[in-house]
DNA sequence: TAGTGGTCTAGACCACAGA
DNA sequence: CTGTGGTCTAGACCACTAA
């Protein structure tokens, strides 16, 4: 892997260039043609070979950088910032969800879900502001709980498995309101992280996450 | 793969609890152990499970979602939105760099480097900004390049490869000029990437690429 | 020290897709 | 039709690390 990699970094292979077959890689290297699929596989999927069968491998013409991004428990990222967190919840009862909520959620318009809303906190300084809707009626047992203890972030994360999300990053001016709770001048530009989670073909909520002003997710390439 | 996925969503499995070894499921299952390590090595990779020799495999506690971005080439962003790419060059000199770029650089401060900036459109909509230091004495040939016809986002990629990077995702309020640029108010919140790539422990540029308003990044968890 | 995952080998059959 | 990657098997040794 290291080898094929450097072939690629010092343009031994160019991008676009087709490369050996398998087979003839085990031989040039000595080695089982199972370990160079191994080794192939792994860059490809870190995009840089493009794969496919009868066609064979060759070096991707356009390196599409992947960033991966981890998304832990807000409570987490700050724990790991070695900061101290503290959670107050805002608000939680059931109301009449907006469009913008019900249509992912393939509910009519109006019907009446949890919403809740929380501040998370580092250093009893304002982290992030939670807004969700959660779809009550997927979920046992919710009417039951409330979200003062623990988050809806962390109860959610822990006690409801789901099949797959999707996640959103952009930005977005504050209103007066969150504004005030993060300490912050209207206006100000946040980083937002948008998601929706879902069982099977059942979402289950959705979350805006308003992150303070200045908040940067950060990776490696 | 697709079993002990079912067993950690069903809470058979429960997240912190320890499953058999690799060589116990390979008997439960009746297949060989390296299809056992291949399926529990992807999982790992999807954040599911824990794995640690002698301690054993267990369901990760906090199932930290991975999000994976794909960072392509800002032309090939557009036009795989079925629209038209456009790109015009605002400017390209050799100038004194701020501390802030010249600091990640490890040079002096006040260094002189090249400085591009560039803006790309999408069916003639303002779509991004770029805004880039170049590390001219790391790169051959730099001096006789014009990115009047070819953006330096992609000639870049095209032409210097690079071992590493590190990646930025935050908000910031538009300035004057941006938004002028942008075609947007003074102040609305823009979506930024600023991204630095390396050539071993050598910095080859440094850019700051600011998105329309509106702009989201969307992935799939 | 010993149990666990990490990785390798040699050989095999299969599924897909290009020619 | 056929070359390619996809995946499996059985067996082996190694490297790390918890006990």
């Amino acid at each position: 892997m290291a080898e094929v990699e450097r072939r690629i970094y010092t343009r031994e292979w160019t991008p676009g260039q087709s490369i050996p077959n398998e087979a003839d890689l085990a031989i040039e290297f000595g080695c089982a043609r199972v370990t160079v699929n191994r080794a192939l596989r792994t860059l490809a999927d870190m995009g840089l070979l493009d794969r496919r069968r009868k066609a064979g491998t060759s070096v991707a013409l356009h390196p599409v950088s992947k960033a991966t991004l981890s998304i832990p428990l807000i409570r987490r990222e700050i724990e790991a910032d070695g900061k101290t967190y503290h959670y107050k919840l805002l608000d939680q009862k059931i109301e009449a969800a907006p469009p913008t909520v019900t249509k992912p959620f393939g509910l009519s318009d109006g019907e009446p879900l949890l919403h809740v809303s929380a501040l998370h906190s580092a250093d009893s300084r304002p982290y992030v502001i939670e807004d969700r809707w959660i779809n009550s009626k997927a979920i046992p047992h919710l009417a039951e709980i409330s979200f003062t203890g623990v988050s809806a972030n962390e109860w959610l994360l822990q006690n409801t498995p789901f099949t797959h999300g999707d996640i959103e990053f952009g930005a977005k001016n504050a209103h007066a309101d969150e504004a005030r709770l993060l300490g912050a001048d209207p206006g100000t530009a946040l980083f937002v992280i948008s998601r929706t989670t879902w069982d099977q073909k059942t979402a289950l909520t959705t979350v805006k996450l308003l992150f303070h002003a200045g908040y940067r997710k950060q990776t490696r390439l």
